[in-house]
Parts: structure tokens; C-alpha cells; sequence
DNA sequence: CCATCATATTCCCATATCGGCATGTGACAA
DNA sequence: TTGTCACATGCCGATATGGGAATATGATGG
């Protein structure tokens, strides 16, 4: 048995989203399905680059790929971002509240500012 | 100059929630303020790893220590999550979409069964 | 079959990251 | 001041990760 110095690979859509690149290839995809050579160009990336980076979100169950002759084309699977925008959700009235805490800040600063 | 073969540290909220164990953390702080050690036992972590990990999510804006007396209280800061929020969202009108699919794929088989 | 286009995979390097452990530091109490 | 509590930091080992370059694979056309 290896020793494990860390913990295991976190292979979900939370890591995949991590990477700024992968990011930007899932908004490309909102606009429809693309060929990798398209992905790579119209983002500035090699070509092994932009398919290492698509298999890791085929993985994970952010893209899906459709073969059309020689080209394989990306497309969008949205329903992936589930985990990450429940997970998000959870949050939702901490961040109302934050807008709150603004809202009373701002009327402590008028009242301060009558009180002159 | 080095020789740059990785990206930029990417050291943005995406990247402090893609840890299972700093969502762990932030889950909990929606409960209210803690000071480590309790974050640590709660979450079977050491406490060293507990720091470590606040210390990161500090850095992003995602947690907001208070010192109080040899405390130091982390409280979350929810607004952190908002580019986060807002990425997502950005992905909301295909999220319906995949639902739609789905549908005309259920659908598709019904018709198919039918035609037997 | 052979050449070519589109894409995937492999290898290598540099670096980032996590966990454990030991140690440093700052506040408070005796 | 000294001890202790609560926490942060530093160091190390193992591993994960991204980029570049070269190469393999797979389908298509001739």
C-alpha cells in the first residue's frame, strides 16, 4: 500500500471549473458545438493543449463529444455544473445578508453624517 | 526569468472551493463564527491543515478572521462566491435546456415504442 | 494501400499542492 | 518572567498538474 501524502484526486466539476482555460472552452460551447482545432485557435491554446483539456471535462461530465467524419465535435453538457451550482445555492441567503450588512452600513454612515 | 511551465497560480475563489475539505469549512462557517481548533476536530483535520487551508481561503475573500482574546474567530464572507455565482449563472438558460432534451429524448422513445 | 487532415496520447520538465511534523509566535495567566 | 494555550509558518516528501514537443491513432480521399 503507497503512502498517501495527498489527498485523492479530486476529479469532479469543482476541480475542472478551477482552471481559467477550461472555463473559457465551457462559454465558447454556449455558443454551439465545436471541432477541437476550432477551440484551440479561437482561444489561443495548442491543439494537444485544448484536447487534454477537454477530456478532463468530458470526464467529469461537462462536455460531450459527437464524431462527424474526421472532426469530433464538443458540445456542452450544463447538466454537470449541477454539484456546483447547488453547492453555490447553499449560500444564497449568507449572500442576501452581505447586501444587508451594506444596507445598515451605509444608513450608520448618513445618520453619522446628520449628527454632525 | 524562469521558465513559466504552468499557468499563473490561479488563486481565485474557483480555485479555493475546487479542496473538498475548504468547502467543508465554508459549509460549516455558515453556522457562525469558529476558531480553528474547533474547525479542525468538527472536521477530522489537523490543525496545522485546518490553517493552512483558511489561510487560502482567507487570500481569495472567502473567510474574514476576528481576534478575540488567543482566538482568532473565521467567519465566512459569503460575497467572495460571487464570481463563482455569477459564472454559473451565466450557464442558467442551458441548464433549462438539458431538461428539454431530456424530454424530446423520453419522448423519442415513446414514438419508438409505439412504432413495434 | 498511401497521403493527409483532425485529434488523442505520451514523455518530459517545471511547478503547484497537500499532508504530516516540528517549530515559531503572540496573548494571557500565574 | 515563565508556562501554556491557540494558532501560524516552515520544511519535507509524494504527487498532481499544465505546457511544449513529438508521436500515435483514426477516418477520409485518391
Amino acid at each position: 500500500m503507497g503512502v498517501m501524502a495527498r489527498a485523492a484526486t479530486t476529479s469532479d466539476a469543482f476541480n475542472a471549473i478551477a482552471e481559467p482555460q477550461r472555463r473559457d472552452i465551457l462559454m465558447l460551447l454556449r455558443a454551439g458545438e465545436r471541432p477541437v482545432t476550432d477551440l484551440a485557435q479561437e482561444l489561443g491554446m495548442s491543439q494537444p493543449g485544448a484536447s487534454k483539456h477537454l477530456r478532463v471535462l468530458r470526464e467529469v461530465g461537462l462536455v460531450r463529444v459527437r464524431e462527424v467524419g474526421k472532426q469530433r465535435l464538443y458540445g456542452l453538457d450544463a447538466d454537470g455544473l449541477r454539484p456546483v451550482r447547488e453547492w453555490v445555492g447553499g449560500f444564497e441567503r449568507f449572500w442576501n445578508e452581505s447586501f444587508d450588512r451594506l444596507d445598515t452600513y451605509v444608513q450608520d454612515l448618513k445618520q453619522a453624517r446628520q449628527e454632525d
